[in-house]
Parts: C-alpha cells; sequence; structure tokens
DNA sequence: CGGATAATTTAGATGGCTCTAATTTTCTGT
DNA sequence: ACAGAAAATTAGAGCCATCTAAATTATCCG
C-alpha cells in the first residue's frame, strides 16, 4: 500500500508540529512570506494588509490565519492582527531563501532578465529542494545578495539586513554605488536595466531638474533624467570619498 | 479589481476550451502524462492501470476521468477505458518534453547525480516557464535525448522514438553501445551509473553466466557481473562491425 | 452459458483554499 | 462619548482532488 504515503502532505502533517520536515503548501508558504515581509515593514500585520498583498478577499486570509495558527506558524489575537511565531518565520526566510537564491541563479546562469526574475523565482521557489539549493548555492559562490541587492537569508535563518538612502536623498555632485533596486515594478526595473541602473553600478548625480524630484544623473559615459518613479526605486551608498 | 485575476486558474478556464493557453493543475497535468505513458505501452488504457500509476485510489482516477473529458483533453468509454484527444497528446508531451530538458539540465548543468534527477524534474516541470525552457535548452545545444537515453520531444510535439535492444539479449563478445536506461528505479540507476553503464558508453560482453541470465561485460577498462536487475534495466545498439 | 471474480463507477464524505453576503468589532471624528 | 465608517470575522457556498464503501458492469472459466 504505498498509495497511503503521498496524500496527506500538505497540511496536515505540520499540524501535529513534528520537528521533522515540514512540507507544506504553496498557499502557505505565499501567506508566510507575505506576513513577514509586512512584519518587517513595521507594525502590526493586519488581516487587510495581507488580503491586499496576496490579492486575496479578506475573509479568505482569516481562514488561513485560522489553519496557519493551528499550525502554530502564527499567533492570532482576534481583530488585533496576527504575528509569525519562531517556526513561521523560519519556514518564511526558508521560502525567502529560495526565491532570492533563484532570482540570482535565473540571472547569472541562465541569463534572464532582471525584470522577469521575480516571476520566475514565485513559482520555482516552492518545488526548490534543499539539494538543489545546495548545488546552486555553491555553483554561485555562496552569493550575499539577489540580483536586486536584497540579502539572502542564510541557511539558518540569518538575514544581514542593511539600509540604504533612496537616491532622491543625493545632492548635486555626489557620487554613490548602487546598492537595492526595487523589484516591486517589472516595468521599473526593466527601465533601470536598459539605464544600467543596477546593484553595483556607480553613478554621478549631477543635477536636480526643478519640479518633482527628477534628478540627472551619469552612468559610465552617459547622463539621464531619471523620472521620479525611477529615481525612487534605486537606493544607494554615497561615496566616502 | 485586481483579486479577480489569479483565483481560476486551475482548470476552470479550460473546460470552456479556449484554443488560448490551457493553464492547468499539477494533478492534471501527471494523469496526462500517465495515460501518454499507459497508452504508448500499448493496448487499452484503463483505469485501474492509472492508478497503480498514480499511487491513487481507482475511483479518484474515474473522477479525474470525468474532468479530463469535458476539458476535451480525453476521451472516454465507460467501463472501456480512456484515449487522449490530439489536445491532450499535445499537453502531455509539453510536459514529457519539460520533464526530460529539466532532467538534462539538472545533470548537465548542476551536476546532480542521475539516479535524482528524475524526482527533481518531477516537482519542477509543473512550473517550468516556456521562457526558461528555451532557455535551458539553448544553453544545452538543443538536446535530443534526456540522460536516461528517452527522446525529448520538440516543441511541436514531435518524439524520435527509437527502439533499443535489451543488453540481455547480446551474445558474447559482442560489442555494443548503450543508448537507454530504465528510469525506473533510482536504486538500479545509481548503481548503473557507479559502473559507468550509462547512454553512449560502449560495453563488451564476455561471457553469460549460466544461472538467471547474468551478464560479464567490460565498460572501460574493467569488467563487471551485471545481475538481471542491472542488465535488464540497459538498451544497447550493437556495434555493426 | 451462467455464476464467481475482477474492474469500474456511483454515492457520500473530507480537507484545502477560495468566494460573496451578512454580522460583529474596532476605530475615528465631531 | 457616541454615531458612522472601516476592518475583521462568521456563515454559507463552490471547486478540486482525494478517500472508503457500495453498487454496477465486464470478464473469465468450468
Amino acid at each position: 500500500m504505498t498509495r497511503h504515503d503521498s496524500h496527506y502532505e500538505e497540511g496536515t502533517r505540520a499540524e501535529r508540529e513534528g520537528p521533522e520536515r515540514a512540507s507544506v503548501s504553496k498557499a502557505v508558504e505565499d501567506y508566510l512570506k507575505a506576513i513577514y515581509k509586512l512584519q518587517r515593514a513595521g507594525q502590526v500585520v493586519t488581516t487587510s494588509a495581507i488580503a491586499e498583498r496576496l490579492a486575496v478577499a479578506p475573509p479568505s486570509v482569516t481562514n488561513m490565519i485560522k489553519r496557519l495558527a493551528r499550525m502554530n506558524l502564527v499567533r492570532h489575537t482576534p481583530y488585533r492582527g496576527v504575528e509569525l511565531t519562531p517556526a513561521g518565520e523560519k519556514m518564511a526566510l526558508e521560502i525567502i531563501r529560495h526565491h532570492r537564491l533563484l532570482e540570482r541563479y535565473l540571472a547569472e546562469a541562465l541569463g534572464v532578465p532582471i525584470d522577469q526574475i521575480h516571476d520566475e523565482a514565485e513559482r520555482l521557489e516552492h518545488v526548490l529542494s534543499e539539494e538543489l539549493e545546495e548545488r546552486m548555492d555553491a555553483l554561485l559562490g555562496y552569493p550575499a545578495t539577489d540580483p536586486h541587492g536584497d540579502p539572502i537569508p542564510t541557511k539558518e535563518g540569518v538575514v544581514a539586513t542593511r539600509e540604504y538612502q533612496s537616491l532622491l536623498n543625493l545632492t548635486p555632485c555626489q557620487r554613490a554605488v548602487i546598492r537595492r533596486v526595487s523589484d516591486e515594478d517589472p516595468d521599473v526595473l526593466r527601465n533601470l536595466a536598459r539605464l544600467g541602473l543596477l546593484p553595483e553600478a556607480t553613478i554621478h548625480v549631477l543635477r536636480l531638474e526643478a519640479e518633482e524630484g527628477q534628478i540627472v544623473v551619469e552612468v559610465g559615459d552617459t547622463e539621464h533624467l531619471l523620472p521620479l518613479a525611477l529615481a525612487s526605486a534605486v537606493y544607494v551608498e554615497p561615496c566616502t570619498a
């Protein structure tokens, strides 16, 4: 009866919270990741925030929250919001690690354009084995960040968080190294890539255009007028020289 | 209301049989693949054969068959068995293409041992985008077979089927090139790999041991006594010299 | 050819994840 | 401090994919 081995992998096993290996559905992983990111962005994580992030109706969230609470991945105070337990946070970080490692791999090994890697990784992250994770990690030389500049959590769940300042804060004549670009909007990302405005690039602020925070920057040998939408997606570390 | 975009992707859309793009659940893909393989292995595809292959109870199969029939992926004659429609076969071949391309990629680009590639590919095949498929294909130089020697269907759904004879049919002193190894049993595969008995290897049959079809073969410079379990998993093309 | 056996299907249930509509609770502004 | 608005939850439903138990249909053999 090999039949009974494979069908109850999704969730049921995790409920008796064995320390074994938590096989969990894609939906659960998506919720954990969303909660983690909202939590990290400050304040309490509300039902509606999760709903919006996952493009799901609020009652679906309430429903899932209850399941997550039963699995001890989340602590829920009704009407008050939700908080990851250590177990939940660990799981969230594993998924984020998968995601960011995949992004790096897709960009580096397969040459996938940076504005597409997010969506690809989004689908792959749920089926990446530890074995493959390890192989990709080694092949890439154990990278610390993904192509957007976001830190890749370690296998132990440690995230090297660093805050960078917005490109918008720079003043004319300053030089800076791009450290992170927002991965929110693929369009923005595609345009940044076209202009060479990606992490590790050095830029030189030439001047500010009066209206609406537009900035003229020099990258390599060419100068570009950056609209607000682009400039606000770029985070930099000013050169101290 | 971006909310309504993403939730009805699994199956529901395919039911109104648009010629657009069939987003289909993992389960549907698994059934199609199973039916394809059983169909190809000859005879009528029965409910119980599918059930056994997928390690699922027969009523689950009946249930899914009805859904597949509604989607026009399968023709079902109650109590008589099932047959893929052209649309169903095309879809099955796409998945098999994904699977075999992934196997090749995992082996070649990531160095995953041959006895593990099947299970990895099994999970990845359902989330591989056309974009990534194309990139992997190009990177590998458009390979014709997977590491077990099974043909990779083209994007158009053409499979270059070739029949090879079993190693067991060879007679002493014959030389042959291994063309295919069965991917059924990972253990067998691991042992074959350990002995260098993989596709493209040239072997030399030294003699047959009396009992139970054991065979002594030379691979490279060393000779091995192959138990039946191993020998029967190897398919060869005899050298015509 | 007809009854026993095997295969298939129907019936009915469950769990996961989603939805809308209705209700309850919390927040907020005057 | 309270009424109206906003947020969260409950209620009730549906689809997918699975299960077990029971009924039906096909097959096979004496």
